[in-house]
DNA sequence: AATATATGCTTAATCGTTTAAACAAAAAAA
DNA sequence: TTTTTTTGTTTAAACGATTAAGCATATATT
């Protein structure tokens, strides 16, 4: 009792024609010598019908899915959140699809996502990859399946990317903090081997050398990701206990400020009164807390419009050569960065 | 120089048998007669050769694509971002892919949607259905392709839906706030015909009518989902504006609650001293907020898991009867509707 | 009038897989 | 030994679309 979907061949049936004259007529080619009353008909017909192509049998004949796998890190974080928006709507707009997937970080969950999404023949993939998926990438590119990394890159893997100059951004901060008047500035960033992690903090450490020329030394903690809410409490406790408690926090992600903000308050402290903060990346749960956040804005849009686009391009022409964009990234102003 | 995916084609030659004795070893098939031999071999090819098979061309033969279609309203809210994360994880448990698109509350959004996601072969539907797309419905039962609707439905038209009791969890709200000592509660909701959105009205004002005797009237303000930036300060105002002004307010959604409350803020009214708040749903925004909300937890986790249950269920088995699973919803008290 | 070209439509192959049916050779039953 | 059954593999059709090539007619060019 089930209706199929209505093919080429039903179309051909009710007209009594061949099924490649309704292909032709359908498929609008200019160069098709279908007669204006008989392609009048068809189109017809199909209306009524109520033809809509399988897209299946187009991509097996094509090659072509027009669909984009998309491998985040972590689909819970907001800014990963956003930007997959961001990514499929730019992809709806150039007509893909998008179907993704979360790796939480690890490379073994993401290995499984490009096999997931390879079987189901994604022309290309977007890929936020995670520590240790160097290797991945290689096959890949060795499969010669287009790919655009964002938010990271292996700088050792010619690649194409989208990202953002990490080590400007938190060099931006530091000194943000530093003309605010602080000195004894921490941070908390993740023991991330990552590019964009390791930028971040030696955009930290540089810049407080350079502009204190030693005189003041820098105040690092590293967390594990995967157990960031026991060892964030452990090291902020840890750089308030100093001889010399820092009187700032840079945290090297939104998630870290969460966490971090939120041991904070349960310390009582205020922000900027007892001790200054500043986040990588926003969240919504920012909105409603009492001091406006000093953090990196990130051009989200600009990030995942333009890898979609750089992927789009290289699907199309799978010869242009790499594309490497870095962006820059705004630092907003709030009043958690105030001295008072 | 485009390397092709491995095909059943190239084990064969690999191996000098057909494509179809490939076929069956890959496929596992117990009733095979392939001899131990053979199979091995050609097991040991398809390793080395790293053999994926194609999907595409498994989903034309079979005619089933193994993916679900998710039709959410506005994946910009929280609430629904959450439930498609885990109807993506229950799907990826049952072996489904699932593809998705938001509907921002536009029937004609959601109808072309639902034609894209048609084109594809979805299996099935998970929609929650927005106003105005009762016939969209209707027309995919004629068709019968297997649907689940989630968090609203249509009374009228009957299919498989997995909802909550909001009429319960509205009441729920009123009754707290009433225990609490408030007698003067004002509900913010959206203009909304939608059955979900009714209901919530109606345990609003039942219960209010119900207990008060009709002493107590109740003060409703409906808001324009398009235009509710605006709309939700001249509500409040009105709300606090009568001759006897409001002491609650109990917002029908997280959105409006996130809206209010901004504007509360902006009014300098501070919760719960100055006005009770209660809100429908949650949202990482309120982590901060400095008054813990009252608000209505939703069962996420067994709304999407039941729906994809449900989904999968009536693929596999078209004839299944419908099921129609109404859950219950938890009051959690914070200190926003305290009496001080 | 004879040939060339244009027009309108059909045939058939193809994409990669599945699977019923056919077939040949080996093993079992007669 | 002959017949039947089992075993191991191949052939070929199918899913729904695309598209080069083919084949009549009809029209245009000599």
């Amino acid at each position: 009792m089930k209706k199929k979907q209505v093919s080429l061949k039903d179309i051909a049936n009710e007209v009594g024609v061949s099924i490649a004259t309704v292909s032709y007529v359908l498929s609008d080619r200019k160069d098709s010598r279908v007669s204006q009353a008989m392609a009048k008909k068809i189109k017809e017909v199909a209306k009524t019908l109520n033809y809509q192509p399988n897209k299946i049998a187009q991509s097996l004949k094509s090659g072509k899915t027009n669909t984009i796998g998309l491998i985040v890190a972590d689909i819970s974080n907001p800014f990963f959140a956003n930007i997959a928006r961001i990514i499929e709507d730019e992809a709806t707009n150039l007509n893909y699809t998008v179907i993704f997937g979360s790796s939480d970080e690890k490379a073994e969950k993401s290995l499984h996502l490009i096999d997931f999404l390879s079987s189901r023949q994604v022309d290309g993939f977007i890929i936020v990859p995670s520590e240790g998926s160097d290797n991945q990438i290689i096959q890949l590119k060795q499969q010669n399946i287009p790919l655009v990394l964002i938010d990271r890159y292996f700088p050792n893997i010619s690649t194409n990317y989208v990202v953002i100059d990490n080590f400007e951004a938190s060099s931006k901060v530091i000194k943000e903090l530093i003309v605010s008047g602080y000195e004894r500035i921490g941070m908390i960033a993740y023991s991330n081997p990552l590019f964009h992690m390791r930028e971040r903090i030696r955009g930290y450490k540089e810049t407080i050398q350079n502009h204190f020329d030693n005189r003041v030394s820098s105040n690092l903690v590293e967390i594990d990701f995967n157990d960031s809410e026991n060892q964030i409490r452990t090291g902020i406790d840890s750089l308030l206990a100093r001889e010399n408690p820092i009187e700032a926090i840079f945290f090297a992600t939104n998630t870290l400020a969460i966490l971090g903000l939120k041991y904070i308050d349960e310390l009582s402290l205020r922000v900027p009164n007892d001790i200054a903060i500043v986040s990588f990346d926003e969240g919504e749960a920012f909105d409603f807390y009492y001091c406006p956040l000093t953090h990196i804005r990130q051009p989200l849009d600009e990030i995942g419009k333009k890898a979609v686009q750089v992927l789009t391009q290289q699907i199309a022409q799978p010869d242009i050569g790499e594309k490497q964009i870095c962006l820059e990234a705004d630092l907003i102003k709030g009043k958690s960065s105030l001295k008072l």
